[in-house]
DNA sequence: CCCTTATGTAATCATTGATTACATTTCGAT
DNA sequence: ATCGAAATGTAATCAATGATTACATAAGGG
């Protein structure tokens, strides 16, 4: 595992060639090239990321054992940009009451899902690298439960919820946000997207009536 | 496309050969091994399945011009077996309330989809062939939403609803089985699965606290 | 009975994931 | 500074797969 940050190619004796022999960060670059392919709905094959980053195609091989690995540090870095978008909108509503929070949360949740489908199925689906072989991966996302979970805990000592078994609660919401998005990225609502916003407008109601189902009277 | 139902291979001269030149119902059985070997974890190759047939690779190509109208093909018998479940289910409890008949439905759609995942996921997930390519599948997909919404609809009148947003309860319900489904087929349930039926009673509750939710006080 | 059509086989090709042998660069120990 | 080991890239190669083409065989209607 190549862990050292190089710094830019020396300039030394073989100026001869445009590019030089070793790459400076080749790592890195496959990992975006992967992300970008997946983005723009091509499906990523290590040679072609490979062929991005202006390099062989066993070129890869060397800093991921299988193509399962780099789909892994992909994903690890989608889960990256997810984790921070939902953390950024929860910081900017830190007063409000639980449920607001609640909201906002799945608020984020489904927005950055609904605007980087491909990674968000790279993040979940688990078929691109075994599930759970990324620990990183794992902890990100138990943390995200974790603070679903306190939310609603902090709801319930309010005396905001209608009933008090919060794992149901916490479970029926993440299919909710989980389907929503996973629709989306599947293909089921297909005149719904001519007009942007119009899928969103649509989850957004849904995580509404979830709350209102949830909330005491 | 090889409509008549030719019958047993009728035997002839060339009785020299174990298996008769030409297959039966090479169709059906390709449909049959894809589904298969999609329900074994395997991915689904029209070779292997060609050589579950016992027949060279070339052949496929003969009832299907490529590998995604084998798998829509696949899609539209699990699609079939699907709906049927479904409408068994719905059949065996028709005078109940509308609110006991949504139930009964999101049930058999969670039980069905939580024991056949991996063709749920065929169905379902439109990257096995371009969703929408299969009119069949189109048209009974639609017809089971209508049927919630008719169920909805019924509630409705009789009074038994919070909101008379159908349309919106109709999307936050479709989602939520549809999110459980995927997050078991997805691998969102693992230490969960060392009991069978653990899930099932998982979705159970997840679907009562949603109808709870929807439901006048 | 023959001829058209349907259906299967065999050979072949491009793409892809993966491995191996070899080349070049980098870096630390001396 | 220098030398050798480790890191990193290239080239060649392999097996599996989707797909196409030319050819062989069976089925059934005139």
């Amino acid at each position: 595992m190549p862990i050292r940050q190089p710094s830019k190619p020396r300039a030394s004796r073989p100026r001869a060639q445009a590019r030089p022999y070793h790459h400076g960060d080749l790592r890195r670059v496959l990992i975006e090239a992967a992300l970008q392919l997946a983005a723009e709905g091509a499906d990523v094959s290590v040679r072609e990321a490979a062929r991005r980053a202006a390099v062989s195609p066993g070129a890869p091989f060397r800093h991921f054992p299988n193509r399962d690995a780099l789909m892994a540090a992909a994903a690890e870095e989608a889960q990256r940009r997810f984790r921070a978008e939902i953390e950024a909108a929860l910081s900017k509503a830190p007063a409000s009451g639980p449920l607001a929070r609640f909201r906002a949360f799945g608020l984020a949740y489904l927005r950055w899902a609904l605007r980087n489908p491909a990674h968000f199925e790279i993040i979940s689906t688990g078929r691109y690298f075994v599930h759970g072989s990324s620990a990183e991966l794992t902890r990100d996302n138990a943390e995200l439960i974790a603070l679903t979970e306190g939310i609603l805990a902090q709801a319930a000592e309010q005396g905001l919820l209608r009933s008090v078994d919060l794992k149901r609660i916490q479970i029926a919401g993440r299919a909710l946000v989980y389907g929503f998005a996973r629709m989306n990225l599947d293909g089921h609502f297909p005149r719904w997207g001519v007009e942007a916003g119009e899928i969103e407008r649509m989850a957004e109601g849904a995580l509404d009536l979830f709350i209102a189902g949830i909330a005491k009277p």
